[in-house]
RNA sequence: GCCCGGGUGGUGGAAUGUAGACACGGAGGGCUUAAACCCCUCCGCCUUUCGAGGCGUGCGGGUUCGAAUCCCGCCCCGGGCACCA
């Protein structure tokens, strides 16, 4: 599989192995990029989302660390103190279900991947501070996992309730909404039911408001389609809540429902509660409980994704009790529905046939009837089938008629707020996080049932609660945590009254895990808490940010959520963790992902054994923008092996050029130039065309060194490649440094230069390319003066014979001059 | 269905007043006993008297002296959400 290296025919070899086995250990004995190291200069933390220990490194872990490692590098270069550290999401099913099948512990298979990975990383020459690494299985780290549990189990942020949950019946636990992708579970595809469970979670609703205005911080530093789509996700909508009492076999009783349109409650016609909501068997009366319950029955039997499908009939039963309209009295009928959901507003609304078209197509379905209360010029629904949601005046809603749509919300919520029925509220289409999972390896939850104290929290001297080892034990799924099985593990003392006692089986989502783990880089050995709250203050923000856009509403709203909570704790100052962020994307092949199962798939050890490391991460960052996806089929290692052997030949030539005080202006403007567009282009993140113009560098200064440039300036422009290369391809880089005469086994590495900087002086043009156009079309392009003033280059232009000849003859209406790049004739 | 993003040579992609930088790929040439490596030239489409001319950034309009870029309407591709009241 290894290639032969390639023979450049001239004075020196490049042979990137040989390179790579000669810098690494150096570089490991110099220590290059640990935090700390530069004292006094500013600080910079530069975070890539850090991996999930399965089996090793693959080229989407090359692309997404080999752009971290360019931003982590540039800002070394620049002279910042940079944090740039690695660590590892190392619980989770995986391990778990990969245990199972080897019949090995997942601690096995974890530590034995992470070590497999590190290896990987190091080789692949990311500029990690490995000091710093943590794994997020380790007691040291989950100790203050559970610590932070109980912190929010103390302000009221982590709960237990009853609930119909998302169930995974393959992996035999429950899942979050945000794990849900289409009805199916996120890891392992399968299709999603409902189970009534009693699960933890997190209140992350009571932060919905925050972690929807907080972005207006993040507005241009994050991609907009990822605050779109955490703004879509946590779904605010403002309306009324509307009090309607409802009249059962036991008497009257207060049923709420949300609405966006308070406005139309003239117009509901009839009333729905969600089926599978209790609310529902509660309101039912004696008469129709059958029924309701075959329905409710036939409800359940629906997967979410049955249930979710769009063009299906609307279904639902009467449930034999009328509601009162708080408004104008009438009675309403009620029916039970599964188009009502459960778990968004109150479960119940008021249903406004005309206005809504899911109403509408109940009401049709089951011939209810249609009232028109906002006349908004359409045609009725009750013909056309189609509600009317838009603008327009009130009609038959007696105090409202006349008012515009906004104008009778507010008269509406009005006269509901005088008679006590209702008052405007905001809704959200965000759920609290589930966090409980039915699984063994992960965090466990740090609480201790007692049949008379209740939930005890776990003393904080009390942790960690170690996870047991378990080795042997059967760790198949069952619907309850293994832990469970785990009798003498389970029952302890109740750190309360000290009578007996169970601890909780479940474990933690690894999200939770992942929630944090930044803040915990900043001072990774801490043991008086989760992190030392000074190092945070000097590290946090992460300044940016770098990972795959599927974390856009997982991981990166519940860290934000957590340090939200944290900030209000007194423990981080920013309420933001990510001031910056960067969605790298996906290395696909042939036009799809790639996949072990379908076998469409690139080993990233063989490419790297195929082409060396650098050149596989030129080609990842020169491929394309570094948020688009790259097709590897697409690109060309070999282009990039070619392109690094043409570099470490004109260093071999320029450092054995003869010393010389002699420069070549031509080839400082060039160097000056490149250093100044690398520049910006690097600090944007336009790596590809950075690299663009480092290939245009390094051809003039191959054009110098065979036309016989000035030395001294060849070596400055050389040095200058070097540097900037040394972000992008760090061995090739410091192979150049080296035969340019640096002692790199002394200590002077490329990788602690300093960036170079572009003479203002050099970056001025003596003449710039002028193009001059009649009617909008290029007629001819002149050299002029950068300085040239308008009545002169307009003289000049129309001067041209190419002007004149395009002209033929017309008169000229006008002339654009924009000094000193263009000049537009336009003739009559 | 609703909400985003995107359509540029054979390919990946550059370009905010010169469309096609930089590459891949292709053609031709140089070096070589030969090949590889390396180096040079050319490659959007059409016409051409070789001077140049016409057409071109998904399609159709518009704004402007000037539009790949801004606006309107379509078409296609990708993504997010999906009975959220």
């Amino acid at each position: 599989m290894t290639q032969a290296p390639v023979e450049d025919g001239t004075s020196d070899r490049y042979d990137p192995h040989a390179v790579q086995d000669r810098w690494l250990p150096v570089w490991d004995r110099l220590d290059l990029f640990r935090a700390g190291r530069r004292a006094g200069a500013s600080k910079m933390y530069v975070l890539d989302m850090f991996p999930y220990p399965s089996g090793d490194l693959h080229m989407g872990h090359a692309e997404a660390f080999g752009i971290g490692d360019v931003v982590a590098r540039y800002w070394m270069r620049r002279g910042y103190d940079v944090l740039h550290p690695i660590g590892w999401d190392s619980f989770g099913l995986p391990a778990e279900n990969a245990a199972i099948k080897r019949g090995e512990h997942p601690a096995t298979w974890t530590y034995q991947n992470i070590d497999t990975q590190a290896e990987s990383f190091r080789r692949y020459a990311v500029s990690f501070d490995w000091s710093r690494r943590l794994h997020t299985s380790d007691p040291e780290y989950y100790r203050w996992t559970q610590w932070l549990f109980l912190r929010f189990l103390e302000r009221g942020l982590a709960y237990r309730k009853s609930s119909a949950v998302n169930w995974c019946p393959n992996d035999q636990t429950v899942l979050a909404n945000e794990q849900v992708v289409g009805g199916r579970c996120e890891r392992c595809g399968a299709e999603v039911t409902k189970r009534e469970l009693t699960q933890w979670y997190f209140r992350i609703t009571e932060y919905a408001d925050r972690l929807l205005d907080d972005m207006a911080q993040l507005e241009g530093r994050w991609p907009d389609r990822v605050l779109l789509m955490q703004k879509n996700w946590i779904g605010r909508s403002t309306g009324a809540h509307v009090d309607f009492l409802v009249r059962t076999a036991d008497g009257d009783r207060a049923v709420t429902v949300f609405t966006t349109r308070p406005d139309t409650l003239y117009g509901a016609t009839f009333f729905v509660v969600a089926a599978d909501a209790p609310l529902a068997e509660q309101l039912c009366a004696p008469a129709q409980r059958e029924a309701f319950e075959a329905y409710r029955e036939q409800v359940r039997k629906l997967s979410d994704i049955d249930r979710q499908s769009t063009d299906r009939p609307k279904t639902g039963v009467d449930l034999g009790v009328v509601a009162v309209n708080p408004l104008n009295g009438e009675e309403l009928p009620v029916y039970a529905a599964d188009y009502v959901l459960a778990d968004y507003g109150t479960g119940a609304i008021m249903a406004v046939p005309a206005h809504d078209q899911r109403d509408l197509d109940f009401a049709r379905e089951l011939g209810l009837p249609v009232r028109v209360v906002v006349d908004t010029g359409e045609a009725d629904p009750a013909d056309t089938g189609v509600a009317t949601a838009g603008d327009g005046v009130l009609v038959n809603s007696g105090p409202l008629d006349g008012l515009r749509k906004e104008e009778a919300i507010a008269k509406a919520v009005e006269v509901l707020g005088e008679r006590g029925t209702g008052q405007s509220a905001v809704n959200y289409r965000l759920r609290d996080w589930l966090l409980s999972r039915q699984r063994f390896w992960g965090c466990p939850i740090p609480v201790v049932h007692c049949p008379s104290c209740g939930e005890v929290p776990v003393p904080d001297d009390q942790l960690p609660v170690r996870l047991p080892d378990m080795r042997g034990a059967d760790l198949q799924p069952k619907g309850q945590s293994p832990l469970a099985s785990n009798r003498e593990w389970v029952e302890t003392a109740c750190p309360s009254c000290g009578g007996a006692a169970e601890r909780d089986t479940d474990t933690m989502d690894t999200f939770v895990d992942s929630s944090w783990y930044f803040l915990r880089y900043c001072s990774p050995d801490h043991e008086g808490g989760p992190f030392d709250i000074e190092k945070v203050r000097e590290w946090m923000p992460v300044a940016q940010y770098v990972g795959g856009v599927e974390h856009a509403i997982l991981h990166l709203l519940y860290a934000r959520f957590f340090t939200k909570v944290l900030h209000d704790m007194g423990l981080v100052e920013p309420v933001e963790p990510f001031a910056a962020l960067l969605n790298q994307g996906q290395v696909i092949l042939n036009g799809s992902a790639m996949s072990k199962s379908t076998g469409n798939l690139v080993e990233l050890g063989e490419e790297l054994a195929r082409y060396g490391v650098d050149a596989v991460r030129l080609s990842m960052v020169f491929a394309g923008p570094p948020e688009d996806d790259i097709d590897w089929a697409d690109v060309s290692p070999t282009g990039s092996v070619k392109y690094l052997a043409r570099v470490a030949r004109l260093a071999a030539d320029v450092g054995a050029l003869p010393p010389s005080d002699a420069r070549d202006e031509e080839v400082d403007r060039a160097v000056a130039r490149a250093v100044d567009e690398a520049t910006r282009l690097t600090e944007s993140h336009r790596l590809n065309v950075s690299v663009a113009r480092f290939m245009e560098l390094t051809s003039a200064l191959r054009k110098g060194v065979d036309g016989g440039a000035g030395a001294a300036s060849l070596r400055d422009g050389v040095e200058a490649l070097a540097v900037m290369l040394s972000c992008y391809a760090p061995y090739t880089a410091e192979e150049a440094w080296s035969r340019l005469g640096h002692d790199v086994d002394a200590g002077d590495s490329v990788h602690d230069a300093t960036w170079p900087t572009a003479d203002p002086a050099l970056l001025v043009q003596q003449s710039v390319t002028c193009v001059v156009q009649v009617a909008g079309k290029v007629r001819d392009r002149l050299e002029v003066p950068p300085g040239i003033g308008e009545d002169e280059l307009r003289e000049l232009a129309l001067a041209s014979d190419a002007v004149r000849r395009s002209l033929d003859g017309r008169a000229v209406r006008t002339v654009v001059v924009r000094p000193p790049k263009l000049v537009n004739v336009v003739p009559t």
